[in-house]
DNA sequence: GTCGATATTTTGTCTAGACATTATCGGCTG
DNA sequence: CAGCCGATAATGTCTAGACAAAATATCGAC
């Protein structure tokens, strides 16, 4: 926190974000750091080495070390728990399952629509509805490899998230997200909104060891639920 | 990339990510690392220090390092320039402006609607159509602090885009997204697209050094337009 | 002047220690 | 048995070097 190699990290930050060195500018050599900063060349060497990694600067051997031109604006979106969510605004949260079939994967008509994402000949696939103080508020269609856990056929799902049990027995997956705004459709019905009401709808592929585990598509109802994030690159 | 703390690194996450190690085991300490691997301890600091700052592990002095357990999907989604979105595509690009006005912040209806993001008392209203491959892509809503980004005033904006613009001429800011699915509303017509289509509706406020410089609120209809973020802590 | 070999500068990695910090464990005391 | 308190074990930071790798700069030959 205070210690010298943050200061001298937080001392150059300050100068690249205030603009007083511009994208582009060549910022003092390792050498020059120590000779200012009166200290060893690694203490130096891991703070402008933190910055690389933010992506502030970028270094060269030879050339220097350059702020970098910032050219996408990359943003960290937390994906919490939907019952972390609701308990996080203070409403009662209930989960509850409206369908569930095992079943041959090829059986699933829609299999062909995950291209390249086979969750091996024998699936679960369940269907629920998340529910915070009452109102409905999020529709979810997950399917899950009975391969990749096979646990899940003898849990109980009817009042379990499937997500909050999948993440505290198959955890640290790999994941990929699709973020896209459609209309409710036939969700519409169980999520007590018109057919033609805007959602948000979050698509996610999860995999563990590069075995696929699950996919999910959740449909959350366009004014009940937003994704909110806050960019501080550090 | 082939140096010995990266692939210290990477065998230690094979092991977690494999589930050899799972969640709430301790991991050995760096001094049987140090042992194992019969290297120096800042090495095998580094390569634990990486794991921390990722998340993957928990360390906590005396007791040891831990296996973190997943408590939030995070996932780093990247929200590019439009032009270079489309460039990606292999569109062609093109940037037509609505409308354009300088006005005293107050007179801008929307100013309580910024609540807490006072972008000073002299603003650029601007409204533009990201264009690709002859189609509307993205109806922009956009206000320039003129306080932050004096030589917004004597630009022209006519077929340029001010977000290329400004990640240009005022970078390195720090950013809060907000991203929603509404309907198209009064932004159908210009996006070709009726008024109850469902878009993906993604607000920016940007900051410099903690000064507010631009608000931008960008509609994309829903089906041209989607975000994927890729998921792969490390 | 142009090309190519060599020297130099700058970053990247690593070592073998030192001391600081802090939470836990075990024993001592009341 | 409860509570305090010091020993200890683990991580956190830092030093003063060393060598490696890579890219630029320089100088010489032609």
């Amino acid at each position: 926190m205070s210690s010298l190699d943050s200061r001298i990290r937080s001392d150059l930050e300050g100068k690249i974000r205030s603009g007083e060195w511009p994208p582009g500018a060549r910022i003092p050599t390792e050498h020059e750091l120590v000779a200012h900063y009166g200290c060893a060349r690694m203490t130096v060497h891991k703070a402008i080495t933190a910055l690389a990694a933010a992506g502030l600067i970028e270094r060269r051997k030879k050339a220097g070390s350059f702020v970098a031109r910032p050219h996408v604006q990359t943003a960290v979106i937390e994906i919490p728990d939907i019952a972390a969510i609701i308990a996080a605004r203070g409403e009662t949260y209930l989960f509850v399952q409206l369908q569930s079939a095992r079943a041959r994967s090829t059986a699933l008509g829609e299999a062909s629509s995950l291209a390249g994402f086979y969750l091996g000949p024998d699936v679960l696939a369940l269907d629920g509805l998340h529910v915070a103080a009452g109102r409905p508020f999020c529709l979810e269609h997950r399917l899950i490899s009975l391969a990749a856990a096979p646990e899940a056929a003898d849990t109980d799902f009817s009042a379990t998230a499937p997500g909050s049990w999948l993440l505290g027995h198959i955890p640290w997956t790999q994941a990929r997200h699709r973020i896209t705004a459609c209309v409710a459709g036939a969700g519409g019905e169980a999520l007590q909104i018109g057919r033609n009401a805007p959602c948000l709808q979050v698509e996610r592929w999860t995999w563990r060891a590069s075995q696929p585990v699950t996919f999910v598509r959740q449909l959350f109802p366009g004014d009940r639920y937003d994704l909110v994030a806050e960019f501080t690159p550090d």
